[in-house]
Formats: C-alpha cells, sequence, structure tokens
DNA sequence: AAATGTGGCAACCGCCTGCTA
DNA sequence: TTAGCAGGCGGTTGCCACATT
C-alpha cells in the first residue's frame, strides 16, 4: 500500500513505514514526546525526514485514533459539516473525535462524494445538479413562468408543488413577481437559485414560523407507495438522502428541489408520523424500522449504510420518483 | 487463467500560516 | 520589518486488492 519504498537525495527513506519503523516511532514519541519534528527521526533512529514521521503518527500512530468503519452519525456528522465547512477537512475532523482529516477526506472522495453525485447533488455545494436531468434546453427553449411551472402538477406530487407555491407566496412576493412578469425566464436555474437565495435571506423568525407550516403542510402530504426505481440514483438517493431530510431549513431543497428532478410520482403508505419525526430528530438516534423496505443494491452494504437505508427507507419511499421514458414536455408545457 | 478496470487509502507534495529571532 | 523555519492543510499520487471481462 502507499507508495514504492524510495529514497530522496537527502538519503531519507520514503513510502510505506514498515512495523519496526512504526515502533521506533511509537517508542521515541512515548518517551520523550514528539517535540520538535525535525529533529525527531535524528534522536529515534529513523531515515525519515520530520514531516514524513508528524504525519505517520498523526495519521496511523496515534494511540487516540479509531479506526474502521464510518458510523451512520459519523457520516451525518461529515456531510453536515461539508455543507457549512467545505473541504476543511482538519476543522471537520475535530468534531468527529479519533478521526483524521485525511481519513474524512479520504472517505469523502471515495464514498460520499460518488454517491451524492449518484443522487445528482453536487458534492461541492449540496444543491441539486440541475444538469443531472439537463432540463435547460427544455426551459430555455420554453418561456415559462410560475403557472406554468407548476403546471408540472399533473406530472408530480402536487403537494410538493403546493408546497412550493406555498413557499413562494410565504417567502417573497418577489419571487412571484420575478417568475410571473420575466417573460424572458432564463431557466430553472434562476428559478432555483431565487428560491434558494429568499430561503436563505428570510430572517430566523420567518424561518421558525415557516417551519411550522411546513411541518402542517408536509404531514398533510397523503401516504405513498413504494415502486420499483430502476436507476441508480436512485437507488443512492436512499442512502445518502437521510442528511437532507434531516434540517428543516433544508426541507424546500428536498421537496421542492429534488421532486424538480424527478418527475413521475407515486404514493405509498408512508407512516406520515415517521416523516415528522424524522424531521425532528436530526443527529438523534432514530430506529423507526416499521416501514422499513427491501431494495436491491449495486454493491453490499456497509453497517452504517443498511443502517441508513432502513432509517431513510420512510422518507425515500414518500420521496420516489421515476422519469418516464415517453415523457414529452413540449406538450405539458 | 489472464488481462483489464476500479475502489480504497496511505503517503507525498507544495502551498500557506504563524511564530520567533 | 522581515527572513527563516516548523507545522498545518488540502490536493494528488500510485500501489494493492478485488471485481469484472
Amino acid at each position: 500500500m502507499g507508495r514504492t519504498p524510495s529514497s530522496d537525495k537527502n538519503g531519507l527513506k520514503k513510502g510505506p513505514w514498515t512495523p519496526e519503523e512504526d515502533q521506533k516511532l511509537i517508542q521515541y514519541i512515548q518517551v520523550h514526546g514528539p517535540g520538535n519534528w525535525r529533529n525527531l527521526p535524528k534522536n529515534a533512529g529513523l531515515q525519515r525526514c520530520g514531516k514524513s514521521c508528524r504525519l505517520r503518527w498523526t495519521n496511523y500512530l496515534r494511540p487516540d485514533i479509531r479506526r474502521g468503519r464510518f458510523s451512520f452519525e459519523e457520516e451525518e456528522t461529515i456531510i453536515q459539516l461539508h455543507s457549512v465547512l467545505g473541504n476543511k477537512w482538519s476543522a471537520i475532523a475535530a468534531r468527529l473525535p479519533g478521526r483524521t482529516d485525511n481519513e474524512i477526506k479520504n472517505y469523502w472522495n471515495t464514498h460520499i462524494r460518488k454517491r451524492l453525485l449518484r443522487m445528482g447533488i453536487d458534492p461541492v455545494t449540496h444543491s441539486p445538479r440541475l444538469d443531472f436531468l439537463d432540463l435547460s434546453s427544455l426551459f430555455n427553449s420554453t418561456q415559462l413562468n410560475l403557472s406554468s411551472l407548476l403546471g408540472l402538477q399533473a406530472l408530480v406530487n402536487p403537494e410538493i408543488f403546493k408546497l412550493a407555491n406555498s413557499l413562494l407566496l410565504s417567502h417573497s412576493h418577489e419571487n412571484q413577481e420575478l417568475l410571473l412578469q420575466n417573460q424572458n425566464f432564463q431557466g430553472p436555474e434562476l428559478l432555483l437559485q431565487k428560491l434558494q437565495q429568499n430561503q436563505l435571506l428570510h430572517n430566523q423568525s420567518s424561518i421558525s414560523q415557516h417551519n411550522d407550516q411546513l411541518h402542517n403542510q408536509v404531514s398533510e402530504i397523503p401516504n405513498c407507495t413504494p415502486q420499483n426505481v430502476s436507476s441508480s440514483s436512485s437507488q443512492s438517493m436512499q442512502g445518502i438522502m437521510g442528511h437532507y431530510m434531516m434540517n428543516n431549513d433544508q426541507m424546500f431543497q428536498k421537496n421542492v428541489m429534488l421532486p424538480l428532478q424527478n418527475y413521475s410520482y407515486s404514493t405509498s403508505d408512508v407512516s406520515e408520523n415517521s416523516i415528522i419525526q424524522s424531521l425532528n430528530n436530526n443527529n438523534n438516534n432514530i430506529n423507526n424500522n416499521q416501514n422499513s423496505q427491501n431494495f436491491s443494491f449495486d454493491t453490499p452494504l456497509s453497517g452504517a449504510e443498511e443502517e441508513k437505508e432502513s432509517y431513510c427507507s420512510n422518507f425515500n419511499n414518500f420521496m420516489k420518483f421515476e422519469i418516464p421514458e415517453s415523457l414529452n414536455f413540449d406538450d405539458l408545457l
């Protein structure tokens, strides 16, 4: 693992550490502490640069390192922190005891990031990627206003559009004016951008008030029936989606943005209480397995993933969509 | 069984920041 | 004030293991 053992021009060894080197480093630090990293290798009898010793110690040998799979809670924390902090791995690691920035970075790049991409979520902005469905041409070629957008109601969950409309009304009259008056509507990006901006800019009390409304409205959404979903993106939605159902402030993103990417809708018999409960229990232990469904996946699930799949199934059943192959948007608009 | 592709991850690289003389 | 240095940080590399063809 790692790089081929080699030496640099100063005769210092590079590449993977041997057990003997690890032992030397551990023993030295246990006795003397790390002290000056530059002097450490010489004092410890290691043919390594100080930097290499420091990295080996902080990323692998430190006794408080927690190794093994990331738990569901850890993964949730990483996603949430990343949505706020970005690629500040050390800052994220500071909130995950026993995990190193390097480990978190690797986990993000090899697991979380890929899954977000499969879900059509931009791993940088944590927002839905509209290129996921490439609707730009559709919207650019059609004069669009809010009414026509809401005309999609026949195709998607009507309650979601009701929610979207309600949000537009409650958040800002600007939205309506923008959408209804702008005959040269620039496409879905603008719509979503404006909606998100208004969501973000709304003051705290309004958000609080709005969250209550959201709860009431979401609780009115009829029960849904699971439907076989063939696309990989839909499958992966059942995992990380857990994060996006956690935060009430992100409800809008989940209930409005994501449905816009997934046009076909079907209802299922998920418990509305379980949805609300999930929304109200961010980062708390949730063991609501009564509505768990069995799904097939491309790869075996880790413990954390299995936990998530079960945990998220309620919401995912609720938010399951398909894109009909024969869909003709011109007719709809 | 061999070749090829892919995922995972430890380790390296180079830039940045803060401290100190 | 500034130059030098140590440590921190994020991005990238490249090998190994496993899966797929």
